[in-house]
DNA sequence: CCGACTTTGAGAATCCGGTCACAAGGTCCT
DNA sequence: AGGACCTTGTGACCGGATTCTCAAAGTCGG
């Protein structure tokens, strides 16, 4: 009945959200028309109070007694996340990880299309990587232009980070994926967010370490990113 | 003076200790003896303070007035991070993400190894990537035992993550990675910790989605995984 | 040797997120 | 139509993390 409209968001809210998408998209190819908070939370790896406080920040989607309406939930949730819009995305920095990003099919198909490919080493640019093209680093800011490109992932060496990431601001982008093993800052009005390797590999050995370290007492499960429901 | 010892060091804290850690080797570098809270703060991009508390959870290894002696913090926050070991990692499922893993320079070199690259599709059993072959992935467990593995690297399909999982504990791995784009559960005493580029991108459309709607009112950059100092 | 200056370390206050518990609201069987 | 039953939505509580602030502790110049 309500209208969704201007509730604010709590950011940890948002970063669930994309599970209980995934979770929802399970559900759906069976087939059922509704789910409980229960079973969604344990798709989703959370709590079920959890999964009833965040839906709830989007609106009362569900129904008493019986749980929300998959369909419909999915549709709400996907419009909250943009999905139902497409979001142009370039891969700047072709190397190792930015190839395998650019052909990878996990980006959840859905919305994100990697339109451009960049590079700054004149022996990346013109090879070809799946339908695309690989332009130099230089003609960016037209590229952005031209494909109206909203996310930029970085995906470069540590010291080009920084500098490339300027680059995308400079060039207009409003959201940015880095990839690089560095710190980068941008302006309060770009969003960012960082994949990084090295630093989830050290927070794995911090407790691995811990656990050879403490032969007794509680060992506990690594908390971090979350684990297991 | 003090024993660092069995201080309980909160999670937050150790998922930024890898930042300092880089942030440390970037002015090692410069050969300057020592580095205060602030300007260490602005390489990890977080504020003074934290970084501040942070380190007091390590022990009291600052001078007043000076500041942090950068050979010896380096020293305790790689000891304390358990790089001074070495960790032998697997990654499972040698597709496009994790033969670009099994490349990867980024791990930040120091104490991570990739010892063993598994599969289960015939067809590529038996390739070589870099200095590896590829093995079966029936044949994990005794990979894991001979080679004292501590780490797994998920990087199959979502499909299979989950089996995957299963196997690596079952061998004997107590911390696990996971890239395939689902959600995986563990017992309590394994650590887990994901890298999930759907659910990254998905964030950052939500921020997106709400910089184009709102036309008034703060925009706010994107919260999340932490940005600019 | 003293006083000005710098920077850490930590106590206190605040904010944010997670969990608990339960009333409200709805379904379905009889 | 009524009552048993189920599941949501949310207010209250709790704990962890961040920020603020300032005394303590050190350096350094005069």
């Amino acid at each position: 009945m309500a209208v969704p409209s201007r509730r604010r968001i709590p950011e940890a809210t948002v970063a669930r959200l994309p599970l209980y998408y995934r979770a929802l998209l399970e559900v759906s190819d069976a087939a059922v028309g509704t789910v409980s908070s229960e079973r969604l939370a344990e798709l989703a790896g959370v709590n079920a109070a959890k999964v009833r406080k965040d839906l709830s920040y989007l609106g009362s989607y569900g129904t008493r007694g019986v749980g929300y309406e998959v369909e419909y939930l999915l549709h709400e949730i996907s419009r909250e996340l943009g999905l139902t819009e497409d979001w142009p995305v370039v891969i700047v920095g072709v190397g190792n990880l930015g190839a395998a990003l650019a052909n990878y099919r996990g980006f959840g198909a859905r919305g994100f299309r990697v339109t451009a490919l960049v590079d700054s080493d004149p022996a990346k640019i013109g090879r070809r990587i799946g339908p695309l093209v690989v332009e130099d680093l230089d003609t960016l800011a037209s590229v952005v232009a031209e494909r109206a490109i909203a996310i930029g992932i970085v995906a470069t060496p540590a010291q080009a980070a920084q500098e490339v990431a300027d680059r995308l601001v400079h060039a207009g982008v409003r959201s940015i994926l880095n990839f690089a093993p560095t710190v980068i800052t941008v302006p309060s009005h770009v969003s960012l967010r960082k994949v990084d390797l090295a630093t989830e590999l050290q927070i794995l050995s911090f407790y691995q370490r811990r656990l050879s370290a403490a032969p007794s007492g509680r060992a506990g499960a690594t908390p971090g990113t979350e684990d297991h429901a």
